[in-house]
DNA sequence: TGGCGATAAGTAGCATGCTACACGGTAGCA
DNA sequence: TGCTACCGTGTAGCATGCTACTTATCGCCA
């Protein structure tokens, strides 16, 4: 908890524990393994072979499961070993149902006329995605979009609300390396992005949770597999379809 | 995290790690000593103390305390202990934003007419707080209003919500046990409760949300040590204050 | 052939050994 | 008297020993 900044997927998040501490590596090493897949979903591990491949002992990996059992990436059975969880549908649900929250929680709050103007805060993020939209760079693209996000919870300087975003980006799959075509969806996050800012600029508070209503809506199903499409309702993710800005 | 259920204050609380482990057993120790004052705010304490007066290896404990600092209640300071933290009025102002995005966006889900009717999940709990009430019994009626509000954030089937608001809970200090006089602010309370529950049966979000916005507004003021009141602005929480139901 | 019990391997969880470091106090010197 | 260097105490953090338990495998018996 209590982690700041913008960083890609990969990069380590800061922590009131030591950055250089054995536990906190190992706590960032398995996480970023988790969401790249290379700790596949439902298979299993054990204390010794993580410690063991890793090149430390089992105290530090022991800390470091622990807590991604507590943010829900693994389950721990007693004298079974630890199992790489798998997201269902509805864990996502669960997931953006949360980040509504507190996303549109901040925009309601930030679209007022005595908020400060958010504007020079997202002005770097919002130039990178739009250079990164240009060549078509979907990680740098993700990176800034990460960025544009938590810089959005980050003015509300309220240290719950970000660490909450911080845990939900792992419980939801990354977004794919490759889109196809990339420019389509890519485009779209700009335009909604601009409708959120535009509707907090202009004080309307109504709107600009709608629109971030909307663009955490075709976020998350952007993230469902297409495979998995097929049994996707036109409503999914319910919840969130039916949390209109109060 | 993913804990479930209502319970007072110095109960347990179910977690996904076997509650009979010793680890476990520590945390909920420790945290309940936090709350009840037992390790006052700013007291240093070190592993090996907390172990041995516990009757256990410092293993358990050291997990224990690396989870409450997780949740803000300690910090670690390498080699030199741990340190009870303080709760500022910005951690409360902090504290119960947060519950406000969680528990107004529970409400303002509920209140539509498709979502499902929470009185019958309610009805024990309401009937226990004015039970409470009439022989002004504090303990049991703080203990009844915990798990009312519990159960407003059971329904939406949400773990990241339930387990928020279980963390924020012991973000703030406990309420005192003894109040002067105990019927009005209680009093006050289920009114309060049912402006809540009204505002969802009809439908009204918009009522809903600010229902809930102003109990948590009087929640967090009543908290607030009578000493500090002097300095207490009018609008404070100013945040919450801000927070229009949008 | 089918079922069942003993057994061995593997695991989480707890206890304890070990190391580097932060800090306070004190002695020695200017 | 004031300052500095050193040293002892106490601490978090990591490594490792140990125990109880779960599970799979295999051999034995009906």
């Amino acid at each position: 908890m209590w982690r700041r900044g913008a960083a890609p997927y990969t990069e380590q998040m800061p922590s009131v524990r030591a950055a250089e501490s054995t536990s906190e590596q190992v706590f960032l090493t398995l996480r970023n393994e988790i969401m790249q897949g290379e700790m596949p979903s439902g298979s299993r591990h054990s204390i010794y072979t993580l410690a063991d491949r890793l090149g430390v002992s089992r105290t530090p990996v022991r800390e470091a499961v622990l807590r991604l059992a507590d943010i829900n990436l693994v389950t721990i059975e007693r004298n079974r070993g630890l199992v790489v969880r798998r997201i269902s549908l509805a864990d996502m649900e669960s997931a953006f149902e949360m980040r509504f929250l507190v996303e549109g929680g901040a925009v309601s709050f930030l679209a007022t006329p005595d908020a400060r103007d958010i504007s020079p805060d997202l002005a770097p993020h919002t130039a990178r995605l739009r250079a990164a939209l240009d060549i078509e760079d979907v990680p740098t693209f993700v990176a800034a979009d990460r960025a544009w996000h938590d810089t959005l919870v980050a003015v509300m300087e309220n240290p719950w609300m970000q660490s909450q975003i911080q845990n939900l980006r792992f419980a939801t799959p990354p977004p794919p390396e490759r889109v196809q075509p990339p420019h389509v969806r890519l485009g779209a996050i700009l335009d909604e992005h601009a409708a959120i800012t535009d509707a907090i600029a202009a004080g309307d508070r109504r709107a600009a949770v709608d629109a971030m209503r909307v663009h955490l809506r075709k976020t998350a199903r952007s993230l469902v597999p297409h495979a998995d499409r097929a049994d996707l309702s036109d409503a999914w993710p319910t919840t969130l379809a039916r949390h209109y800005p109060a």
